[in-house]
DNA sequence: CAAATATCGTTAGCATGCCAATGAATATAA
DNA sequence: TTATATTCATTGGCATGCTAACGATATTTG
């Protein structure tokens, strides 16, 4: 054998780890657009976070969805703008603002938390069901 | 059992695909970002797409890749800016818009592949070598 | 050949998502 | 308690990535 032989392998595209999960994840959001059209995924991870927390300051809010306080104020307000969440001034800390779903947030999250099913459904719509457990176990771990 | 017990079952974000997707990816830009600023992944996968083809009109390119027209020309003129890539009209067929790596970016890509592949180790460093291969296998499954 | 279609690149507009810097308020340390 | 640290929200700048619209060029069809 030459020596040197492995010393660069062919750099594959296609076989980066990387690569694929971008194309995973373009091909959520194309899904999400199509059967959720009006929010984004990274919206209805706001509200399906508030919904479960109820009301938090906007850091505390961006830490919970693993989003940085420059991009969480961004879809906060996009959120306000639809009327989905107000914010109210903390009382204890001035620094802070409260976020929370106003009623229609409320309502709204509840008649499309059946499409985020859906969603998630069809994302793993080529994997069987151990296919699935499997993938979601390995997102886990990594 | 009462009667409606699963009509809507608790939505969880935490389990959702897309948002583990979302996760997986921000952890690899991450890494890639440690590993090998000046360039972005998606810079990367041009640069490395085009190491395997060779010279390409725009949006074939963007095919190549994954990205739409809008996208790719963006990236590409910001490639063009570091001096990587070479854009050329074509004679043939006057609409097209030829995409060619300069020596620069030849030596670069060069340079920088075997940072990619430890990029792609890293990224999937929490996983062993079985798991690393069923995750592939899975995305591409996707 | 002429007309309808399709493709190519470009632009504008929008939403993510990051970093870095800033001023205000709070918490911790000396 | 005063000085130092940290935290909070905000802003500006940048790169992805999409859709929709546009004019210019090619291709296909009648």
């Amino acid at each position: 054998m030459p020596e040197g032989e492995n010393l660069d392998p062919t750099y594959v595209l296609d076989d980066q780890i990387g690569y694929k999960l971008r194309l995973a994840n373009q091909k959520h959001l194309e899904i999400f657009a199509r059967e959720l059209p009006g929010v984004t995924p990274t919206q209805f991870a706001v509200l399906a976070r508030l919904t479960e927390v109820g009301q938090v300051s906007q850091n505390h809010l961006g830490r919970l969805v693993r989003l940085d306080g420059a991009t969480i104020k961004g879809v906060v307000s996009r959120l306000v703008t639809k009327g989905l969440v107000e914010t109210t001034p903390s009382q204890k800390d001035r620094r802070r603002l409260l976020i929370s779903l106003t009623g229609k947030g409320i309502e709204f999250t509840a008649l499309v938390t059946e499409k985020a099913f859906v969603i998630t459904d069809q994302t793993g719509t080529n994997l069987n069901d151990a296919e699935k457990v499997k993938l979601n176990e390995l997102l886990d771990k990594l």
